[in-house]
RNA sequence: GCCCUGGUAGUGUAGCGGCCUAUCAUGAAGCCCUGUCGAGGCUUCGACUCGGGUUCAAAUCCCGACCAGGGCGCCA
């Protein structure tokens, strides 16, 4: 090794010891006579000092000063050195490191370094570059404290899982990458097959297919660290490839799944975070979760929930509402309390100005707009307080439970649109009002979902989830009303972020049969997309479910970094350019030949 | 496909019609300095994304392109 310990180790007690250090030269101080080095791993940073007074007469102090001379910042070097105390009155507090130095005998340099394209210490944050630099150099970007320290957090929170999940009887195992493609889903990765030219492989989606075969297979206990593809449009908390936690289970009900996931979280608190999670985590069903929340994903840290008053308002006159409720149209509000706003604004009242930014923000969402009252002394006031009568304000008054100085927020539009856009107010205020500061994470299981849904614009039928979801109590009526069957499926929630979804599966082929069917897929479609998959559930598959758990996401909200890209070594950007790479490129006409594949992009002017 | 925001030395920024042969910091190069720790001092180097337009005058205003990020659609 060129290496004793590594530069975030030493301390008083080894005063005197001779030691190997190996790192990169992160800054260097030269006083003209003694020189100092920063030396640093990515375990810490050991103070390395030349001091040519110290040196006894078998050291060759001018020839090293000669090789020190010649090195610059992040330059890789090892030495030989005796750790000593530093100078009474020079130990640098901040670092743990900082009672001792290592006075050089030996050096050796092991590479150079081109100056750096921006700066690695950690200390110079508010310096830190664009991302598209930051994710080019990325292995500049990695050494940088916080980089490192993100990187191990996600190996925590992985180990950590496979531990605990090995320890309850579940073995990991590996499924396909090169896979069927589907037409359900989303957009797949496609991977042209050389030896049967014209067909093609796709990236899988998720591993959900082959899990479930695992389960017909006996494996009863499955989960893997899954690197999953989706060739759909980025948004910041979204990869083209990112890795799920998945997870199937056999002979279990949902009871048990919710039981296991709870325990694996609480153990991940324990070891990446050093905390106790509280479990069981509450449940609200869907429809609680988009009424209050207007949203399947709700933060519940925090109140300021929805609260509808269509049936209040299509009493009164105001215009612009009653052209919305004659579109069959909702009004939804939320009461900003005056005790909530207290803290933040000097004002105990949100000023009009205020609210006027209010009114721009939800324009900018897509709304007509946003209806304000304030509770006075005299009862509710606003500028539209003339169209609704006393009767209607006092009801109003009455269901948002306003008391003096707090000010009512309305969203009026068709009721998709407006839950939507309210639970985002709501989130903003949250946000702008501080409700958030010092609360804990929080999961909630969403339960009681549909098994169907209807497009919006085409009113097809379509799965809530997925087409392998297992019908509450097992079977349904095809010809019924659809939209009303429930499901035995269930989404994992973080502080207002999905980040797993699961669900029992359909074990009966007579079953999984009826919902290909009824999501319009003609027996042949059937027999052409997943004739081995029906084929599996003929052989005695077991009743079975789990779950696929998002990583990338969990880890960079435990972390609170804004961006995904920070728990992810080598991060694509939002056109799925991997920058550091310069992927992806064209191929040579030979490698298109051999997989007799023509591109009809048009050429580049300079080819 | 659409919407929004931004683009000034290697990096982070100031400037937002004339005070601009463009500010400050950091960096790089060189010199000085024996206890610093984001060392310090001195000197030097280095930039207005591109193309049109408006104007006596454009980094600054307008239009378009390109690049980056955020969002909508999309993501069973």
């Amino acid at each position: 090794m060129l290496k004793t310990q590594d530069c975030g180790s030493l301390r008083s007690k080894d005063i005197g010891q001779k030691v190997r250090l190996a790192g990169w030269v992160r800054f260097y101080r030269d006083h003209g006579g003694v020189r100092f080095y920063d030396l640093a791993d990515s375990f810490g940073i050991t103070q390395v000092v030349y001091d040519p007074e110290a040196y006894q007469s078998d050291v060759d102090v001018v020839g090293m000063g000669n090789v020190l001379n010649n090195i610059g910042r992040e330059y890789v070097i090892s030495i030989m050195g005796k750790v000593r105390e530093r100078v009474p009155g020079t130990e640098d507090e901040r670092n743990p490191t900082g009672k001792v130095e290592v006075l050089i005998e030996q050096v050796r340099v092991h590479n150079a370094s081109k100056p750096l394209p921006f700066e690695i210490a950690e200390q110079k944050n508010s310096m830190l570059p664009g991302e598209d630099l930051r994710i080019k150099y990325r292995y500049l970007d990695l050494r940088r404290a916080e980089m490192v320290s993100n990187l191990r957090f996600r190996h925590r929170v992985l180990s950590t899982a496979r531990k605990y999940l090995d320890g309850i009887g579940f073995i990991e195992v590996e499924t396909p990458t090169l896979t069927r493609s589907s037409q359900e889903g989303a957009r797949d990765f496609l991977i042209p097959s050389r030896i049967q030219p014209g067909t093609f492989y796709a990236l899988p989606q998720s591993p959900q297919l082959y899990k479930q075969m695992l389960m017909v297979g006996g494996v009863e206990k499955y989960f893997q660290v899954a690197r999953c593809y989706r060739d759909e449009d980025s948004r910041s908390d979204r990869q083209p490839e990112f890795t799920q936690l998945d997870m199937e289970m056999s002979f279990v009900d949902m009871e048990d799944i919710y039981r296991t996931i709870e325990g694996l979280y609480s153990q991940i608190w324990k070891d990446a975070l050093g905390k106790e999670l509280k479990i069981p985590f509450p449940r609200i069903s869907l429809d609680d979760a988009i009424s209050k929340y207007g949203t399947d994903a709700p933060d519940i840290r925090f109140g300021l929930e929805l609260v509808e008053v269509t049936d209040i308002v299509s009493c009164a006159t105001y215009d612009i509402f009653q052209k919305i409720l004659q579109k069959k149209g909702v009004i939804i509000a939320i009461n900003l309390r005056s005790d909530i706003v207290k803290e933040k604004m000097l004002d105990a009242n949100v000023g009009r100005k205020e609210v006027d930014r209010l009114i721009e923000w939800a324009k900018a969402q897509g709304m007509g707009g946003l209806t304000w009252m304030r509770m006075t002394e005299e009862g509710l006031s606003s500028n539209i307080v003339k169209y609704f009568s006393k009767d209607v304000l006092d009801r109003l008054a009455e269901r948002m439970g306003a008391r003096k100085g707090d000010l009512l927020l309305f969203m009026a539009g068709p009721k998709h649109q407006t839950l939507k856009a309210a639970g985002q107010l709501r989130l903003k205020l949250g946000r702008d009002n501080g409700l958030l500061e010092g609360k804990d994470h929080q999961f909630v299981w969403v339960v009681d979902w549909p098994m169907f849904q209807a497009d919006p614009i085409t009113g097809k039928v379509t799965s809530a989830h997925h087409p392998f979801v297992h019908p509450a109590g097992g079977d349904f009526d095809e010809n019924g009303d659809l939209l009303k069957v429930m499901s035995d499926s269930y989404d994992l929630v973080l502080d207002g972020s999905e980040i797993g979804s699961g669900s029992l599966r359909n074990h009966d082929p007579n079953v999984q049969r009826k919902v290909f069917r009824v999501l319009g897929m003609s027996e042949e479609k059937m027999e052409q997309a997943f004739d081995f998959f029906l084929e599996a559930l003929e052989f005695g598959a077991p009743p079975h479910g789990g779950i696929g758990m998002g990583m990338d996401r969990f880890c960079a909200m435990l972390l609170g970094c804004e961006s995904i890209r920070d728990v992810i070594a080598f991060p694509k950007n939002k056109k799925f350019q991997s920058l550091v790479d310069g992927s992806p490129t064209k191929v040579e006409q030979a490698k298109l030949d051999e997989l007799q594949l023509m591109t009809l992009a048009e050429e580049d002017e300079e080819n």
